[in-house]
DNA sequence: GCGTGACATTTTTTT
DNA sequence: AATGTCACGC
């Protein structure tokens, strides 16, 4: 049977699949079959009872993968999978922490904080701290803290020498406190906890490296440096770590991931064990082509070279556009000819740098009548309505929890305005309680609000999760105030929606899908409670952006979300200097974490530009038979209007694979109403105003700066400024009040 | 306490 | 263009 689960592997994947017990490192291409070997893998495993499944411990990066993986594992394997560990590193940390939440120093209904979370977490901590915000931004010190929990760092191990890290270090440490007090987690504290749990307690560490013999991992090159930790913490003497990864399609090292992972994972654990998967079984020829040719420029890589045994295929298509509007039109009619020789909508992308992007090609398709699906954007349990009902629920498991008390405690309105809650905050900080305990004491409105929390707790304790959530949105006047608002329609909908998804979660629940097989485990809490768990799933996993599933649809957006995802025809579109690459990745990358105080986590400092020319080897591996690349000489953009050179990704292409779709109207200028417009630039020649590239400016608002780009001629004259206080800006000479420094 | 208008801000995204 | 944040006035 074995035999039959290898047949349509290649030589290079079986071998992978059928690794003795040593750890490896994968090397595995755009559309190499990765997911099918590590699952394959998996399953050879267990059938040819190397390892027991709850030996097992398998690592994604999205719950999307965890869920495909298991699908694809439970398909092959007849045997029960549930007491598998197959999650994302958030998910495996989450239930090694609610299942020794004692011993991890946390309450047991600790709550877990999204990014939106933690941000009015520090908010509200800087208010009370009166720390100056102007100085320190918020979001600044959420970057703060986070990039050094990803590094492994507690506030005590930052090394803080100037004024400004000394500050930050400070708010990393109180804000801490705050959680500790709140029994609050947010997810880089997740993993940071269960590392410090397992590193802390030997017997545990002893208890689960001992179990999983086997550690598989998708992604790799996606990794932080904790998370690197976290699995040599787990992995024990006798643990096999199998690896599966794409160093050129590392495309999150702008929030830590740390691509040099790969190669000290293969110095420490694969010994020279490396495979490569380069046979490509998605893309033609020309595609790849383009594909290896742009990475090729790439100076730091592990070395990889996609090949295909189908041919050439059609050469790479590429369009220049006078503006965002003609790029639009010409995309729109392209996907309406396509759909009309047979090619199903859903099989077409359509790809942008930034979601500013959609909007045009929305309005586009929208005007064409052609049904488009937007991926992205908020979800389902981002909304406002719906975080609104899960902190009702949070407050109720956790009454410490002040976050969510303070989202609800004046919504609907009750009369509690700022200045009470003051007081409120004032009395619960001088006898070092919660906000629910100062509530509790006091009286007036607030006490109102704490005998409504109260009587839900009573109502509640007796109902099934879906019953208790239904009767919370009711009690706690949420759906009153939606339904007495004209645009709370969808809200209230979207209320109705979190009731059965809870209700749905308790059926999948019941089925044993979130239960934990192993007995064995010392300590261990036997089952988590319904509504912890629902709120924990509600946070790690913020739920698809549903609608229009089921209709044949062309699919929008970004290259970041097209990651792992193929399809026949693709449009990578806005291909200029300044969106993609991105200005702001490209040329000053290192400006975000510059003043972290904690640099090391990205030791491997690489240039921005490198990163997005990954996202382009990404954007261009996604498509199988057809591929068009266009751009546009101008494009609105927060609300102005851009001039903006084609990319360099487009010259770093091979001419021979690409099919210039203007040529017939040469220059690259459609024929039509204008007149010989001026040409895109040349900065150091042919300009009249008197202005030059690297000259250094005054300008009466933004102060002084130095021209970095020049564009158009005459009235129509742009410079681009990098000012030294309010950063770079496009400005027309004509209006610009302008002078030479 | 609450609603309104001026003001700034704007990469990519998962957990 | 669009959205969120903040200060101000009722």
């Amino acid at each position: 049977m074995s035999a039959h689960l290898l047949e349509n592997l290649n030589p290079e994947q079986r071998a992978a699949v059928t690794l003795p017990h040593e750890s490896a490192l994968i090397l595995a291409g755009a559309g190499s079959g990765k997911t099918r070997v590590l699952t394959t893998r998996m399953v050879w495993l267990i059938q040819t009872g190397q390892v027991s499944p709850l030996g097992v411990l398998a690592v994604t990066f999205t719950n999307k993968a965890a869920k495909e993986m298991m699908t694809r594992v439970s398909a092959m394997l007849p045997i029960n999978t549930r007491g598998m560990w197959v999650g994302t590193f958030h998910g495996l940390a989450n239930r090694l922490l609610r299942t020794h939440y004692r011993e991890a120093g946390l309450p047991q209904s600790f709550q877990i904080l999204d990014s939106q979370d933690q941000l009015s977490a520090i908010k509200r901590l800087m208010k009370a701290m009166n720390v100056d915000t102007e100085k320190y931004e918020p979001k600044k010190v959420q970057r703060f803290i986070n990039g050094n929990k990803e590094a492994g760092l507690r506030a005590r191990d930052v090394e803080a020498f100037d004024e400004y890290s000394m500050r930050m270090t400070e708010l990393y440490e109180a804000y801490d406190a705050q959680c500790q007090r709140e029994g609050v987690a947010d997810f880089p504290e997740l993993l940071l906890r269960a590392y410090e749990l397992l590193y802390r307690n030997e017997p545990l560490r002893q208890h689960y490296q001992d179990r999983f013999r086997h550690i598989l991992i998708d992604e790799f090159q996606d990794t932080n440096t904790l998370q690197y930790r976290w699995l040599k913490l787990f992995a024990g003497p006798r643990t096999a770590l199998f690896a599966v990864g794409d160093d050129d399609q590392s495309i999150y090292a702008f929030r830590g991931a740390n691509t040099a992972n790969m190669a000290e994972f293969e110095r420490e654990f694969a010994h020279g064990n490396v495979i490569k998967l380069e046979q490509n079984y998605r893309s033609h020829g020309n595609i790849l082509t383009a594909a290896n040719t742009l990475i090729s420029q790439n100076a730091h890589r592990l070395g990889k070279n996609l090949w295909t045994a189908e041919g050439d295929g059609e050469p790479i298509r590429v369009f220049h556009a006078y503006s965002d509007q003609e790029e639009a039109s010409f995309v729109v009619d392209e996907v309406r000819a396509l759909n009309r020789e047979g090619m199903n909508l859903s099989d077409m992308a359509l790809l942008y740098r930034s979601n500013a992007q959609s909007r045009v090609l929305e309005h586009a398709l929208f005007s064409a009548s052609v049904p488009y699906r937007v991926y992205g954007g908020l979800r389902f349990f981002e909304r406002q309505e719906v975080k609104h009902a899960l902190a009702y629920l949070r407050l109720l498991t956790n009454p410490e929890d002040d976050g969510a008390f303070l989202r609800v405690v004046n919504f609907p309105a009750r009369g509690i305005g700022a200045r009470t809650l003051e007081q409120l905050a004032d009395g619960a900080a001088r006898a070092g309680a919660s906000l629910w305990q100062a509530a509790c004491t006091g009286g007036g409105k607030v006490a109102g609000f704490a005998k409504l929390i109260e009587d839900m707790k009573q109502v509640t304790a007796d109902l099934s999760l879906a019953e208790a959530i239904d009767h919370v949105i009711e009690a706690s006047g949420l759906a009153d105030y939606y339904r007495a608002d004209k645009e709370g329609a969808d809200r209230l909908e979207n209320l109705n929606e979190l009731v059965n998804a809870a209700a749905l979660f308790a059926e999948e629940s019941e089925a044993g899908i979130y239960d934990d097989a192993d007995a064995s485990t010392p300590g261990g809490a036997e089952s988590f409670r319904a509504l912890d768990t629902f709120l924990a799933h509600a946070a790690l996993e913020a739920g698809e952006h549903q609608a229009g599933a089921g209709h044949d649809a062309l699919q929008l957006m970004t290259v970041h979300a097209a990651k792992g995802l193929e399809f026949h025809a693709v449009f990578i579109t806005g291909l200029e200097e300044g969106l993609f690459p991105h200005e702001q990745s490209a040329y000053d990358s290192t400006r975000a974490s510059a003043r972290s105080g904690s640099e090391s986590f990205r030791a491997n400092e690489e240039s921005g530009l490198e990163e997005e020319r990954r996202l382009m080897y990404v954007a261009i591996t996604r498509a199988r038979r057809r591929l068009y690349l266009s751009h546009a000489q101008s494009r609105m953009l927060h609300g102005q209007t851009r001039y903006s050179l084609p990319s360099r990704f487009l010259d770093e292409l091979p001419e021979q694979v690409l099919l210039n779709l203007n040529r017939r109207s040469e220059p690259v200028y459609p024929s039509g109403g204008y007149s010989a417009p001026a040409a895109p630039r040349s900065p150091q020649t042919g300009n009249d105003t008197g202005y030059k590239v690297g000259q250094s400016v005054v300008h009466a608002k933004f102060g002084t700066g130095i021209i970095i780009d020049f564009e158009g001629r005459g009235s129509d004259a742009r410079v681009q400024v990098k000012f030294r206080e309010v950063g770079s800006k496009w400005l027309a000479l004509a209006y610009a009040k302008l002078s030479p420094a």
